[in-house]
DNA sequence: GCAAAAGTGTTAAGTGTACACCCATGC
DNA sequence: GCATGGGTGTACACTTAACACTTTTGC
């Protein structure tokens, strides 16, 4: 790593790193705004991630996404997957680069910094296990701390991406388990929408796409009819060029794939 | 500029650098490969793009996207911009980020390499004054050479791009002039998706979307009826962060700006 | 029985597509 | 007049959204 002052790093390029926004439906329950949040049922209706507070300047103090420097020999995606596993402990469910984010002005009087950036779902069982760090704190999408540099607008982007995406891919099963009742997986569109689908249309909708096949069982949730138990179907495996997002079966050590190609979809619109 | 045998630098961060797929309906008149490409027609009819012949290793004699290294104190947009002028003398009409590549297998034996990649789209009119130095050539997007590095693979991902953009937003008129006839603009349409479009459906569908004003004057093609020529609308200034494609205005000598928000549009189904 | 959620059916409105048809010009 | 492309109208298929209705459970 090159030391030097700022009137000699001008001269360099850049530093690069990368940055993850992990999303998850919920939080740790080992934490601090727990107070703050209402009840389990709020938390699971909405968005949260994890920040890491900085520790040095610029920002000192403020919150920051999860991130990592590159390093030679390894992806980018595994990049972003190491910067995920070293700060929450946990496996992503999904993960596709986001965006590239390099203006000198984002810094903010500190070193110019390019920041590869990736987005991230987890499941809502992996939450539980997730050990919270000092430094390291889950927060509501939609109500979230003095941010460092361009991170806020970061996150707002990603949800963006997510708000689109929910509506003609299949991410949504990211965020629930293997099996599930269309009930859960509309709740999942209704946090990410933040709005409520019509159980009707909605069941239409996602059966009448063929991605999910009815297991067979069904499963009692209150003190209503049985539902059904769906699960997606295998042999997403249309993976090319055209679909970024990455199968991450070579980064983990279990060697289960996280990811399918979750876009060759004819309905895609290119990212932006 | 740090120097070093390959197995000193696999320590160090890889190199990062800016790539432009440069797209075209046409390419220069006084290029060598006029002889195979037929007439005028068929030239406009494709879509054309140019390319650097490498003069070291790796993929010695192989074409590769135009590119350059990264420096502080300037946005990847403006490294974009200026690896585009270098090479062709062109000033774009569009300019978007399209993907960071950095799979370490990419440079396929070479030192591990970090390119952002981003696309711009040129006039027709900038063709004709494009000077071409003897390592620039211009080649149809269909009929490509031998290619360096995966970039066969991210010129493929930027044409699959350009097709689904093309349909929800409004980076057609990027290729015509300011003011066109409909059948202009639809000729656009035809030549990037590769099939012929209904006329009068085409007409209601870029007409309803009102991004379009008629200015009133008409002009004669052939021996037909009088065509209205048409221009689209000003004021496409709902730039945001959802948009992350480039406002070239501070990049360009003369001030005038180049890309307006082509997608807040609701219909962006986000990149990929 | 009653409440609640699962699941089915129906209908009106909107959208995309194919194609018939008229209009204005050059020849 | 005739051919050609500009421009309008229209019918049909399909999708979307709203909502009434039946089914199956707990209480």
């Amino acid at each position: 790593m090159p030391f030097g002052n700022v009137s000699e790093r001008l001269q360099q390029p850049p530093d690069v790193g990368v940055s993850v926004v992990i999303l998850a439906l919920g939080a740790p329950e080992n934490e601090e705004s727990r107070d703050a949040s209402g009840d389990s049922k709020d938390r699971t209706g909405r968005l949260w991630l994890p920040l890491v507070r900085r520790v040095r300047q610029p920002f000192l103090g403020d919150w920051a996404l999860p991130g990592g420097g590159l390093q030679c020999g390894i992806s980018l995606e595994q990049a972003a997957f190491a910067a995920l596993e070293s700060t929450t402990d946990m496996h992503p469910r999904y993960l596709e680069q986001l965006y590239t984010f390099g203006d000198p002005k984002r810094s903010s009087g500190g070193l110019p910094m390019v920041s590869i950036v990736y987005w991230a779902l987890v499941g809502s069982a992996e939450i539980r296990t997730c050990t919270e760090g000092g430094n390291v704190q889950w927060f509501p999408a939609d109500e979230l701390p003095a941010l460092a540099f361009d991170h806020r607008g970061i996150i707002e982007y990603a949800l963006w991406r997510l708000r689109n995406k929910i509506e003609y891919s299949t991410i949504a099963a990211r965020f629930v388990g293997e099996r599930f009742t269309l009930a859960q997986l509309r709740s999942v569109h209704e946090a990410v929408l933040g709005r409520s689908l019509d159980p009707a249309n909605f069941r239409r909708h996602i059966l009448g796409s063929g991605e999910l096949e009815d297991t067979g069982t069904t499963v009692i949730q209150g003190r209503s009819r049985p539902a059904s138990v769906y699960r997606y179907r295998r042999a997403e495996t249309t993976s090319s060029l055209f679909s970024p997002s990455v199968d991450l079966a070579h980064a983990r050590a279990d060697g289960s794939r996280v990811s399918q190609s979750a876009m060759t979809n004819a309905h895609n619109k290119g990212v932006s």
